[in-house]
DNA sequence: GCTGCATGTCATCAG
DNA sequence: GCCTGATGACATGCA
């Protein structure tokens, strides 16, 4: 086997010596055709330098009668390089005329090849770095590798299909805007709370702040409504019930937890907020019940000379409809809030408990003698009702984000099929190179001759692409270190 | 009766 | 320290 290993400097410019396992070769680039500007290539100057005898051989051509261009011809074909001028053919082999060992000796410039493939005006630029992907990819050692991908499309394929994006929109504008929605006109709403509050209960003759029936307990928010009038509660009215039109309450659930976490009972559940199960009376809660006791009289100015058990206007609705149980407890009037509001005879609407800036809010407050039950009754209301407002918006603003995060999502999907098919394209083109590159290689392994105008095997030699970008012929087994 | 959705509420944290 | 907004968790009503 040949052991010698050569430096083939197929561009021929210049012709180098470096060390290569201790020993110089020569440099062949002629298998730059064309890709070098600076120094166009002729394919019949090609050199090589065998080494271990430092036996300087030029390439000779495998045919004497090479047709001018023929090589060009070839490379260009091969290498889908375009057009070629390369000129005369390949000459013969040279021997005994190669410069001496001593590395990076005469690198004598031969700017041979006229042209467009390496001349001034050859392709262009980067067709040598193309070249150079060429045999990085190619390793000129395993042209036909196929293609490994890391990339595993099916590792990446959707399993399911993209939710749909839709369905979603901004949310309504809640919170602060809405009037009453009552159809009826209620104009004792408007009146302060107070004066309801203070007003002498007609009805049971009681003041204010009458005494308790324990067992009444906090069923005075009760009164807001007709239907939350409880039989147990007023038993000598029960039987007015029919005569008014009104049906007797359905039996009550009992009211749970009326706590606040300002130590006011009003965190009962929903469960029980169509009020009428909060007249399971043996669970008054003590805070309001022991001072706002049951007042059957009028609740709210806006009941004041309305007959007894005639469902009160609903009050204000709260800044956001109740959507979903809105509507039984709409019939009910108001939201619970409200109800207790109007059970406290809190003089403040609840719209205004609310919405009012802090320094207003605290203004008002001080405007009303009011009891510390009824002050932390209206920091419930306010905090509930400013909490409400912000769970509305987390949770319009989740929605928004899960829209937009589907959205992203369906473009980084229509991203990911552009990058398939173009990966698909390349994987296209780059065999393409590759089978060119593979014809590229046999023809000029089949043109390199050795000093006795042998040829070399492609099975005891190969191109290898060095680190300079200079191509070796190297014998197999041999791992090109480079020139330097 | 179960389920999904909407809503209210509370607890907690951060500014 | 208080107020407020944000948000997770839970409960509840409703279709």
């Amino acid at each position: 086997m040949h052991q010698a290993c050569v430096h083939i400097h197929l561009r021929l410019r210049c012709v180098s010596w470096a060390p290569y396992r201790g020993q110089p070769v020569g440099i062949l680039l002629a298998l730059r055709l064309g890709l070098e500007r600076r120094c166009p290539v002729r394919p019949h100057e090609c050199l090589i330098l065998p080494t271990g005898g430092c036996k300087g051989t030029r390439l000779a051509p495998s045919r004497q009668d090479d047709s001018p261009g023929e090589m060009a011809q070839i490379f260009a074909a091969t290498a889908g390089f375009g057009a070629t001028l390369l000129e005369p053919p390949l000459g013969r082999a040279w021997p005994g005329k190669m410069p001496p060992c001593p590395p990076q000796q005469g690198r004598a410039r031969a700017p041979l090849l006229s042209g467009p493939l390496g001349g001034e005006h050859g392709p262009p630029g980067d067709m040598d770095l193309a070249w150079q992907e060429i045999l990085s990819i190619a390793e000129l050692q395993g042209l036909d590798l196929p293609s490994e991908s890391p990339y595993d499309p099916a590792l990446y394929s959707l399993t399911h299909p993209l939710a749909p994006v839709g369905g979603y929109g901004p949310c309504p504008a809640l919170g602060d805007a809405p009037g009453p929605s009552c159809g009826q006109p209620c104009p004792g709403y408007e009146r302060p709370y107070m004066d309801a509050m203070l007003a002498p209960c007609a009805r049971l003759g009681m003041g204010p702040l009458p005494a308790m029936d324990p067992s009444y307990g906090y069923t005075g928010m009760l009164i807001s409504s007709a239907m939350d009038l409880p039989s147990k509660v007023l038993p000598g009215e029960a039987g007015a019930l029919p005569e008014l039109g009104l049906a007797p309450p359905p039996p009550c659930k009992a009211q749970e937890d009326l706590e606040s976490d300002s130590g006011l009972s009003l965190n009962y559940s929903d469960a029980d907020s169509g009020e009428p199960e909060g007249l399971e009376l043996g669970q008054a809660q003590p805070d309001y019940a022991e001072l706002y006791p049951v007042d059957y009289g009028l609740p709210y100015p806006g009941l004041q000379g309305v007959p007894p058990f005639t469902p009160p206007c609903p009050p204000l609705p709260l800044a956001t409809p109740e959507k979903g149980r809105g509507t039984p407890r709409a019939e009910l009037g108001g939201s619970r809030d409200e109800r207790r509001a109007l059970a406290m005879n809190i003089p403040i609407p609840t719209e205004k408990i609310i919405n009012l800036p802090v320094e207003d809010f605290n203004e008002l407050v001080s405007r009303h003698p009011l009891s510390e039950p009824q002050l932390a009754l209206i920091r419930d209301i306010r905090r509930r009702g400013k909490n409400k407002v912000a769970a509305q918006n987390c949770r319009r603003r989740k929605l928004e984000g899960i829209a937009q995060l589907e959205h992203e999502l369906e473009r980084l999907d229509h991203e990911r099929q552009r990058l398939l098919r173009d990966r698909h394209e390349a994987d296209q083109a780059l065999g393409t190179l590759r089978r060119q590159l593979a014809q590229l290689y046999r023809q000029v392994f089949q043109r390199l001759r050795d000093e006795a105008g042998e040829a070399y095997s492609p099975e005891h030699y190969s191109l290898q692409l060095a680190a300079d970008g200079t191509v070796l012929l190297v014998p197999r087994g041999c791992k090109a270190d480079g020139p330097d």
